[in-house]
DNA sequence: GCGAACGAAATCGTTGACAATTCTGTTCGC
DNA sequence: GCGAACAGAATTGTCAACGATTTCGTTCGC
């Protein structure tokens, strides 16, 4: 346990055990289920247990994590159902961003995404199933901030923060990478085309074939 | 001000301040913008702070209030760019649990919003916007708990509190009702015919004609 | 030997006080 | 008269201790 003191003195207590514990979920260094005792946390990142209340709580809000009364806290377990429920709404979401995205992106950020989709071919190419996963990621972040609209964004960030632990299943698939980067081509090339309908279309076939490979 | 003390001793504190700022913020009888003090606050209710602070905290999490650090909270207060932004999320959204509930809608389901559609019906010709307004509000709950899709419910549920404000607003429009009652039919129809296409499309028209009202 | 009541340990919920930050009204210098 | 520095008040953020609830191991009765 590296147990080290946090940097600035300035900086908020609630608010730096909030990004340890979220960066720690995220990064999968707890185990799945695995209790979360105030305690002991406030210990570990060295601040009260007050903060690490806090920010429990709004981890939880977030649905990172499961705060029963009285018994404590555990990162939250997502079910394969749960998976899929969450993966339909994204695809609720997404497309509508897709949509936005394909009516008001700029050039220069049409040719960022052709930049993205040439970069996943080369991994795929390459058998980089790992860059792959990132540059995926990446190009759904930016077809989100594209769109502009902040209140889907914010709701997409939740989501698949819930589904980390689900996304290396999914990447690790042989023959996975394939499939989903002609559909990921697809949804750039909609957008380039500044083609709203089409773009909301190849963003969920594209996760309903997540969908389909998620229930499997 | 009342001040009553609350009921059971048995109750959480935090989550009986939690239920009595939410029920206040959604009744309206906060202004906007108006700032939370957390020390009257605790009086008020007659609950310490740390409880009025964990509510808050929840409270902001779930988009009904702002925090600024400290520097207090308020009610959020929903620009009009925001309420179309939310309304175009509740698109999406909805349409998936229409698209779902049309597919898995027992018939004693279908007959209640039979029932849902034909009271609206009456409230229109009765031309009683308030209860319309409710009735309306019924039916998008109704359907949504039919759809069984959990994560959308629980993302809409916290989508359309913030939206309290404006529809009063919405409501009161002459003519308003009758535009809002056929598409409301029409979304009923969709799923009474266990079309999910039919019915995601409905749905999605309607949320459409609330965004035109709601940006002019 | 087995189940139910009991008690100790662990853990969360709550409390009141203290420290840090921000805002506001005032005063000073120009 | 006007803007900047300053003190005071108000408010939030943090802390350590106390009280309540749940859990788990133990013992008692049958």
């Amino acid at each position: 346990m590296p147990e080290e003191a946090r940097p600035g003195s300035g900086e908020q207590a609630k608010q730096y055990a909030l990004d340890q514990l979220r960066k720690a979920i995220l990064r999968g260094e707890m185990s799945p289920a695995q209790r979360l005792v105030e305690n002991e946390l406030a210990e570990q990142y060295d601040v009260t247990r007050a903060s690490i209340r806090a920010a429990l709580l709004e981890l939880a809000a977030e649905g990172l994590v499961e705060r029963i009364r009285n018994r404590g806290s555990r990162v939250r377990v997502v079910t394969v159902e749960e998976a899929v429920e969450i993966t339909e709404c994204r695809m609720a979401l997404e497309g509508l961003c897709a949509a936005k995205a394909a009516e008001e992106a700029t050039d220069a950020q049409l040719d960022e995404l052709t930049g993205l989709g040439d970069a996943m071919s080369k991994a795929v190419g390459d058998g980089d199933p790992l860059t792959y996963s990132d540059l995926n990621h990446e190009l759904h972040a930016r077809i989100r901030d594209i769109s502009g609209q902040q209140t889907a964004v914010t709701l997409l960030e939740r989501l698949n923060a819930q589904l980390v632990r689900h996304r290396f299943q999914l990447a690790l698939r042989p023959g996975r990478s394939q499939q989903s980067l002609s559909e990921h081509l697809a949804m750039i090339e909609a957008i380039r085309a500044r083609d709203p309908q089409a773009a909301e279309t190849a963003v969920r076939a594209h996760l309903r074939s997540v969908i389909d490979v998620l229930s499997c």
